[in-house]
DNA sequence: TGAGAAATGTGAGAAATCCTCACATTTGCA
DNA sequence: TGCAAATGTGAGGATTTCTCACATTTCTCA
């Protein structure tokens, strides 16, 4: 009886907010709503979170939730694209300097004991990064993040070694990107001895690759 | 008015069938019910995949569905766990006669390979190690499989460097294997040209590791 | 063989959850 | 002040997972 339209939405590519806050007020809200969402990723995963719950948390009706946000995704999203933005920022500063090979070490290696330690701290930034791969919007904005990480990588690189291959430059400098995000994931999922044995031998693989030898 | 149960179950670690089908008959009938959830996630994915559709595909109703499988999630890993077996028959056999570097260099290939094709031929194999993260018995499934293939080569490294520090070699070849996965699923999600540059790059990266410059 | 036990099969519906919508309230502004 | 736009509300529609009481089939063994 039951009649299949003809097809599915499936997931749309970005959810953006369904309506933008424009008054104090409903911005206010909206980071009510944002930090209890983020509370409860922490305390159960984004998969447990209850949209009801997030509103209850937040103070606010679940119409009001569903103003702002089209869907529960949504929610997901705009709290991983703080964190994308955050980051970007953050490893744009770390990268800006480097001027020879000794620096690049330095700065990489920092780099990735600071995404270690952010990525053991915050729950959230865990969860959601772990949820990427089962979600496009979040898929693509992770990749679109990569590849902006990767660029800071290129230029530095470029300078490095002016005169290799820009595509080759790229595609190491995406797939070291990619593969560090990996590691961290992989280390915080093992013991914590080990996790730290896997971020070192991350590095040193990484930046043979990256300045030779 | 609610009043919040003292605890809710989670993710439970393993999700063994309900009850082993004994006779042929039911033997049979759980075939077809995960040849129609394979095909199912193939057109849609695990995530869209639903029960009430599986049992009519399988022709059984909803209630044999959960004769065998606790839950919607065991489905998946029921077949997920039957592709790490299958791929580490494969891999077992491809490592066993490794005798030297260049044997290495070859069998290594070779696999990067097979895995590269079956990521891309496997729509379904694709979508259940994409969904791993998010799922606690998935992802020790597949860290148990990372484990069991790293050991391969493990003990390929120590023929071939026998005085290597153990834990060493245990470390790079876990993390190698890792990134391997990770490689190939970021492989499929770019378009074909970059997929091969990155696979061939991953290639270069982790034979560096494994047998030195 | 046949009767009782065990295994298997069924589908209505309970329970949980996401999200909508018609209507109420507040704010911005001329 | 008064109207329009923005915002707020929560009951309930729609969907989906999973349960359970009961029916049917297969197995076992005297």
């Amino acid at each position: 009886m039951e009649e299949k339209a003809a097809a599915r939405p499936e997931q749309v590519a970005i959810a953006s907010p369904r309506r933008s806050p424009s008054q104090q007020r409903s911005r206010e809200r909206v980071e009510r709503m944002l930090a209890a969402a983020s509370t409860l990723i922490a305390e159960q995963g984004s998969d447990a979170m209850r949209m009801g719950e997030v509103a209850e948390r937040a103070g606010v009706s679940i119409g009001s939730l569903y103003q702002f946000f089209p869907d529960k995704r949504a929610i997901v999203w705009a709290l991983a694209e703080r964190y994308t933005a955050e980051s970007q920022a953050c490893i744009a500063a770390a990268l800006k300097g480097v001027g020879d090979k000794d620096d690049l070490k330095r700065a990489f290696s920092e780099l990735v004991d600071i995404y270690h330690r952010l990525f053991l701290a915050e729950p959230v930034m865990r969860d959601i990064w772990s949820g990427t791969q089962a979600d496009k919007a979040l898929r693509e904005l992770e990749l679109a993040d990569s590849r902006a990480n990767a660029e800071f990588l290129v230029a530095v690189l470029k300078r490095l070694r002016p005169d290799a291959d820009p595509i080759e430059l790229e595609t190491t400098a995406f797939l070291v990107w990619q593969m560090g995000e990996a590691a961290m994931r992989l280390a915080i999922s093992v013991d914590r001895a080990e996790g730290d044995r896997l971020v070192a031998a991350y590095k040193r693989m990484a930046l043979r690759e990256l300045v030779g030898g």
